[in-house]
DNA sequence: CCGTTTATATTCCGCTTGAGAATAAGGCGG
DNA sequence: CCGCCTTATTCTCAAGCGGAATATAAACGG
């Protein structure tokens, strides 16, 4: 097999082998309730549309769609993942999912459309460990997978199945690891935990134990995209994308905790805001918090300019 | 506009609006040389092709493409991003490129295909810092920044640009960031420094001050899997894709130092490899190193299950 | 005026990290 | 055989950072 005979085919089937590409959106907001995420009023799926050629970009097309679906507007926006749908492999179309997470604030919303949000901790009720470690996560969780771990065939396999449950939900005094959304998910999948890993993909989804259901794989879409808001968080400043204008540090706080699913030590957070220069005092206070007013700030968007987030963990020499 | 006529829209243009996918891969190699790219010998350009209705999934895609262009077996594979080509808009025919970054050993070329390697720096000569600062940096590319930063007709601009060079290139005192190598890149493109940015897109590419030259976007295709990878390698043991199954200590660094581009401190390195529980010796020694013996070592793949590389940076509480 | 509530500031300690020096174990030439 | 060169391996030490608890400030309501 000589390359030149490669590229031919390459020429060959440039014509033949055309897919359907969708754009699919998480998109994220926080409001008192919590962390939210947009899903159409038609059913508990995200937003979604093809790409078609009136279409400036990928990004100018996901933006089209989740505006016209749900009146949306969407400020940042960032791409999670390309799959090509196992599900629908026909004789003669493909289609490639292009998924995105977008960050943006719920009163953002114009006067068109109607945005349903919903806590994402609806879908994945043993992700929030706000309030200690879930009890649905140690009384039905566990023992189920352990049951499933035990359902192996040889002890390697069961070994291993236990091993990797302890690793994903911080069992046998393992600690807990808020980025491992995805991990999770694929867990129960695999063990076939939750509805869209048993039922008829086409069916209604419904609500379980285990947290609402999605159609087809929009609810790993969805726990991609808040595995990577959790893990980025801690390295860019995208938190402020979902904040007001003006808001007080401890607001800025319940946010983050909102986000990664725990709660933060709060004289450590105010010193890491503060070191890296995140914010701004306005100069204004806020008094409806009950006790001391609190300082108002701003972020400080030249942030974004002047650091790069250096990179850590190697030890590399100075010049 | 309500969501209905979105919906509806959705289904009707479903068959219309197909495009071409394509995959193209970064494939990474580390040899006495140093960071090597894989090539289609035909000319400099990764190697790529379209994804096709036999094609089990995109990664298998890949594989095939590459195997078949190169004659080189993929171990690691990971996602890279996927865009919509700007350049390839006609009428009627969108293209969609899927971009991943492979990792492979050499030696693992089969007999078939005649794979050719280059140091990614023969396209990135600024990327390499390992000797200190490159000088065609400091007395050829930071001149032309600045003269790109003067033309700005307005002062905002002029400082504006100024300043993402200093951040980017480490000016003015700033510290250098291994890993802004696609930020880089996307500069001098718009500072039309590099060829790509001004010759026709067509024309075949050549070398240059600033570095060789490859087909369409395909060197920010690599500047993307650089940096992918060169921030990769400090949270996660993927360094040993690239090496053989045993090897000494000094040979992983200077394996670690060529993806970074700059040196690492001996002690320190060897500490966080030893304290993470990476690899384990082997009893041997290898005597061809010149002085004392050093022990060989091979990668511990257990940890690859036991640890999922915990996210710093947020001061969560404890219970 | 005092207690309650929340905001903000300060302190302390242990561990990691950056940087350099010291020691060990081979080969080689005299 | 001995001293020297080269590289490998280990040790030390101080500065900085992160985790946790405590102390002070400013509003409100009785």
């Amino acid at each position: 097999m000589d390359q030149t005979k490669g590229l031919r085919k390459h020429r060959a089937n440039a014509t033949t082998n055309k897919v359907k590409a969708d754009l699919i959106a998480v998109v994220v907001a926080v409001n008192e309730i919590g962390p939210c995420v947009l899903t159409i009023a038609k059913g508990p799926a995200l937003p979604s549309g093809p790409f078609e050629l009136a279409h400036r970009s990928l990004q100018s097309g996901l933006r089209a769609w989740v505006e016209l679906q749900t009146g949306q507007p969407l400020g940042y926006i960032e791409q999670l993942y390309t799959f090509a749908d196992r599900d629908r492999i026909d004789a003669n179309e493909r289609v490639i999912s292009i998924s995105y997470l977008a960050l943006t604030r719920q009163e953002d919303a114009g006067a068109s459309g109607q945005p349903s949000w919903a806590s994402w901790y609806d879908y994945f009720p043993w992700e929030d460990h706000r309030s200690g470690t879930p009890r649905m996560m140690l009384e039905e969780l566990r023992p189920r997978l352990l049951e499933w771990a035990g359902n192996a065939d040889d002890g390697a396999t069961r070994f291993d199945r236990q091993r990797r449950a302890a690793v994903a939900f911080g069992f046998d005094d393992r600690p807990w690891n808020e980025d491992l959304t995805l991990q999770r998910y694929e867990l129960l999948y695999e063990a076939a935990l939750v509805e869209e890993a048993t039922g008829d993909p086409n069916a209604a989804p419904t609500a379980s134990a285990s947290g609402k259901a999605m159609v087809a794989d929009h609810r790993r879409i969805l726990a991609t995209g808040i595995a990577r808001l959790r893990s980025k968080i801690k390295y860019r400043p995208v938190v402020f994308e979902l904040m007001r204008p003006t808001f007080t540090l401890l607001q800025l706080q319940r946010a983050v905790e909102a986000l990664a699913g725990r709660l933060i030590n709060k004289p450590n957070f105010r010193r890491l805001v503060e070191q890296q220069e995140l914010v701004e005092e306005t100069g204004e206070t806020s008094l409806d918090t009950g006790g001391r007013p609190a300082k108002l700030y701003r972020f400080r968007h030249a942030v974004l300019d002047e650091r790069a987030a250096a990179g850590t963990k190697l030890p590399v020499m100075r010049p």
